[in-house]
RNA sequence: GGGCGCAUAGCUCAGCGGGAGAGCACUCGGCUUACACCCGAGCGGUCGCAGGUUCGAAUCCUGCUGCGCCCA
């Protein structure tokens, strides 16, 4: 062995400190124009618009995966020669946004109504020109590759002009219309909700049995809304049900209102449920609201829009929660409460925006038909032009789809897309299209209401491109090659905007792919909640351990259809790797590693040379594979593994007594090294792009890895041979080194050493090579070996004599053998137990029952082997 | 109430018909000339329970138990 020759330093710095670069990478990729997408291209388009983050929003780590998600997807497409456009923007969030802005008001003694309809709504551009979008310059700190040049806002001028043109198109086509009918009603946001703005959980309440009517006539019904009683308009019975059918079309007093409320059959009671009677409300019950139109029932509206009793009487003026138990205090004087159940577990309704209990209430709302859009949007994914992935989800996709309800649109604020209907003095009733004149004169109003945020999101995919105006970028980049986000949005975002992609673009689906991504938990598998206090905020992770870091345990966690845990712990380790990375790499630059001199013929490279060329063969086509299908934990995983346990333990570590060697082989294999770092740093990119553009810059001398082309396999066939003996060296290292350690010498520490058998084996190359890695030195005169070990390889056993230069320690090394002699001993059984039956030997194929028999052999020559060692131990 | 999913090493998860795996944690030994954010070695599992199918089951089927999610 040579000299060790004096490291050449590199330009790149000792250690990898990302808080330092990224921004100026970042900026760097941004002005360069590599995200900026070019619709005259000829190059195969590659779409992903992002779902608009809230105007509102920060970024979470729900969206850190996402953006890793689409970064990464489109990283790889660029680099593919793809045209890759990858949109961002933000939605203006109606509730949330005139939450925030009323609150704000509210610090001033303000209401909205105080400034009116136009100054409220610039307050609300006012805000969002100083608070708003705060997510876009965390997107920047992740590393998001997006079109600055293309940012939209649903509020924008051209997006309003697609809300009105869809809204229009859609009341032409009569599948929008204007109903009244219960909705769900948020009291505090004063607006209407549709069904998925409402999350249901099970709350404690208390179910109270009231008895409406006298003596025969009495009839029990139960209620966990006691305050509703003062609306109702008639008690229902099933039709069958022999206990009430001598009242049914009677009348019964109702309490403390005295009004006369009649007895009605209808199918729609359970006689299996309570006493099987049930109370009407028809203006404040959905259920209650069907009963009443099938019997041609008054509806009476008992609370205003902020939950406050207005029925006349003693509980006028009290909100809801106050007047539900003054109810039931004034029917128990009566004696008319039969019984009470508290608590009472059921199901109750939140707003998903301020979580207050929503109230089901009688309203005139703009409504969507959705019956033909949903079947549309089903179709697309039933006959395959949009996949979902993972498509266990597809059903669950189809559940909802096949069995919408109408969409409830309007919305009580003035923050939104104000809704183009006009109302004329004589009931006429106007809507307006985008180049179309409103009504003007005497009377006309336009209604007050806006439409629902997803109404407008729901058209992102088309009116980011310029629809309802036939742009080159529509005609180039749609449909969108891939919608990525959490399967909790399944039904918000991906049908949402499958209705409205279909009915604008004439059929064609606004997406080839939908990825759902898991939600993000605590390492307990817990959900992250601020009440909880287990959240973990991305922003922490790329300031404390850089954006491939986050990126890369994002990433890693990606499992398809299930939810991540993710600690600290975790992103600790993704940075320990891009460490790794970093300084394996200028290992390798020191080294002399490049790309510049070809990797030479596969004649003048050594087994260490081909095994890992082949390996990283098998690395882009895995890594190809694992991408197309969207599996992102384990394509870092094989990334992972490859740079770690392959590239730094293995190859670097054999690389270095190939250099030692000087001249040619020295030369190969800093080719070598460059050309298999230059591929793991391609590969790596679309993950964590900012470590290995420094390290790829570095390496090769180029412009920028950002549009540097993805790796091919080379399509040579694997050198079969050359990965056995690495296998055999490696077995032979690790053996020695196990033995070393059982035998408590320091792992620094050279020992005396002959091997016999290595040209047997086929490893006469690799002897320096083992020599350097388990820390061996040629025997000297002096040579007394103290200890033997044998190693079986494939093409047989290497012996090793060891000079311990002192006693072996015995027990140690009898406990070493009785453990593999254990192992042995059971494989041996479990083979010959197999092998002993015949229906096994007849049955299975020839290739396995050939295996069995190799395996058993190779375990009965391990026992003999091992056997004799432990007889020739020294006793004690 | 209806539907779906999950139960594998201390934790988080891969594996889904023929030798129980990874990361983290843990134990032991090391500043071995890229890296202590590291290196080397190791410990650790009747694959939830009970049946069934099969020559063979963590892997397929049925039931049970526990947990989670969606919808009503």
């Amino acid at each position: 062995m040579t000299d060790t020759p004096t490291l050449p330093s590199t330009d790149l710095p000792p250690a990898w400190e990302p808080a330092a670069v990224e921004a100026e990478l970042y900026q760097g990729w941004v002005d360069a124009g590599y995200f900026t997408a070019d619709a005259s291209s000829d190059k195969p388009p590659f779409t992903i618009v992002l779902p608009p983050p809230n105007v509102t929003g920060s970024l979470h780590m729900g969206h850190a995966l996402n953006h890793t998600v689409m970064d990464a997807l489109t990283r790889r497409r660029r680099m593919q020669g793809y045209e890759v456009l990858w949109l961002p923007g933000m939605d203006h969030a109606g509730i949330a946004t005139q939450n925030m802005v009323e609150r704000q008001l509210a610090g001033e003694g303000l209401s909205r109504h105080d400034l009116g309809r136009e100054k409220f709504v610039e307050r609300v551009w006012d805000w969002k020109a100083e608070y708003g979008g705060k997510i876009l310059d965390q997107m920047r700190r992740i590393g998001d590759g997006v079109d600055w040049s293309r940012e939209r806002f649903t509020m924008d001028e051209g997006l309003s002009r697609a809300v009105q043109t869809v809204f229009k198109r859609l009341y032409d086509d009569q599948l929008i219309y204007r109903a009244e009918r219960i909705i769900n009603w948020c009291p505090r946001c004063r607006t209407a909700l549709s069904d998925i703005e409402v999350e249901h959980s099970e709350d404690e309440g208390e179910l109270v049995s009231i008895r409406y009517g006298e003596g025969e006539n009495a009839i029990v019904v139960a209620t966990t809304r006691a305050e509703t009683m003062l609306g109702d308009t008639a008690v229902a019975v099933h039709p069958d049900d022999e206990r009430y059918r001598h009242l049914v079309g009677t009348e019964v007093v109702l309490p403390l209102t005295g009004r006369r409320i009649p007895v009605v059959a209808d199918e729609h009671v359970d006689p299996e449920f309570g006493t099987g009677a049930v109370k009407v409300t028809p203006a404040h019950d959905p259920n209650d609201f069907e009963i009443g139109r099938r019997h041609d029932l008054p509806s009476i509206t008992v609370m205003d829009t902020t939950g406050v009793i207005t029925a006349s009487g003693p509980f006028e003026g009290l909100d809801r929660f106050e007047a539900r138990p003054a109810v039931v205090a004034a029917l128990r004087e009566e004696g008319r409460i039969v019984a009470e159940k508290r608590p009472y577990l059921h199901s109750v309704g939140h707003c998903s925006r301020c979580d207050t209990v929503v109230e089901p209430r009688l309203s005139l709302q703009w409504w969507v038909n959705v019956e033909p859009l949903a079947r549309a949007a089903g179709d697309a994914v039933r006959d395959g032009r949009t996949q979902i992935h993972p498509p266990e989800l597809a059903k669950r996709y189809f559940d909802w789809v096949d069995n919408m309800h109408d969409w409830t649109i309007s919305r009580q604020l003035w923050w939104g897309h104000r809704i183009p209907v006009w109302y004329g003095p004589n009931d006429e009733v106007v809507c307006v299209g985008p180049d179309e004149e409103p009504p003007s004169g005497e009377g006309w109003t336009q209604d007050p209401d806006v439409l629902d945020t997803w109404f407008s999101s729901g058209l992102w995919p088309v009116s980011t491109l310029g629809w309802p105006a036939r742009t080159a970028d529509l005609a180039k980049f749609y449909p969108t090659s891939v919608l990525s986000t959490g399967y909790d949005i399944l039904f918000f975002w991906v049908a949402r905007m499958m209705m409205f992609g279909l009915y604008a673009m004439d059929g064609k689906q606004p997406f080839d792919h939908v990825y759902l991504h898991g939600l993000i938990r605590d390492a307990q598998g817990k959900k992250m909640s601020k009440s909880r206090g287990n959240v973990l905020d991305p922003l922490d992770w790329l300031d404390r351990f850089g954006a491939d870091a986050t990126r890369f345990t994002l990433a890693r966690g990606a499992n398809p259809g299930s939810d991540m845990a993710l600690a600290e712990e975790w992103a600790a380790g993704s940075r320990n790797f891009c460490t790794k990375l970093w300084n394996a790499s200028r290992f390798a630059l020191m080294n002399g590693a490049t790309i510049d001199r070809p990797v030479p013929d596969r004649a003048e490279l050594t087994d260490a040379d081909r095994w890992i060329l082949d390996r990283a063969d098998a690395l882009v086509s895995e890594v190809d594979g694992l991408f197309e299908g969207f599996q992102f934990a384990k394509l870092c995983d094989a990334l992972y593994h490859f740079t770690w346990d392959l590239y730094c333990d293995w190859y670097l570590e054999l690389a270095k007594t190939q250099i030692a060697e000087g001249g040619a082989r020295a030369d190969a294999t800093r080719a070598v090294l460059g050309h298999v770092l230059d591929t793991v740093l391609r590969l790596l990119h679309p993950v964590t792009p900012f470590v290995t553009e420094v390290l790829w810059k570095s390496l090769t001398g180029r412009e920028s890895l950002v549009v540097a082309d993805w790796p091919r396999a080379s399509g040579a066939p694997a050198d079969d041979e050359a990965e056995r003996r690495i296998d055999g060296v490696q077995k032979l290292i690790t053996e020695i080194r196990r033995f070393r350690a059982d035998q408590g010498v320091k792992p620094g520490q050279k020992v005396a050493a002959r091997l016999s058998g290595v040209a047997a084996a086929g490893l006469s190359a690799h002897q320096a090579a083992v020599a350097s890695l388990a820390r061996l030195e040629a025997p000297g005169e002096a040579f007394a070996p103290s200890a033997s070990l044998e190693i079986p390889l494939a093409d047989g056993t290497v012996t090793v004599e060891l000079d311990l230069s002192g006693t072996v320690d015995v027990a140690a090394e009898r406990k070493r053998l009785t453990k593999d002699l254990t192992v042995a001993e059971k494989e041996l059984a479990q083979c010959d137990a197999k092998l002993g039956n015949p229906k096994f030997t007849d049955k299975a194929p020839a290739d396995v029952v050939a295996k069995i028999r190799t395996r058993r052999d190779t375990a009965a020559a391990e026992i003999t082997r091992i056997q004799a060692r432990i007889a020739a131990l020294p006793a004690g």
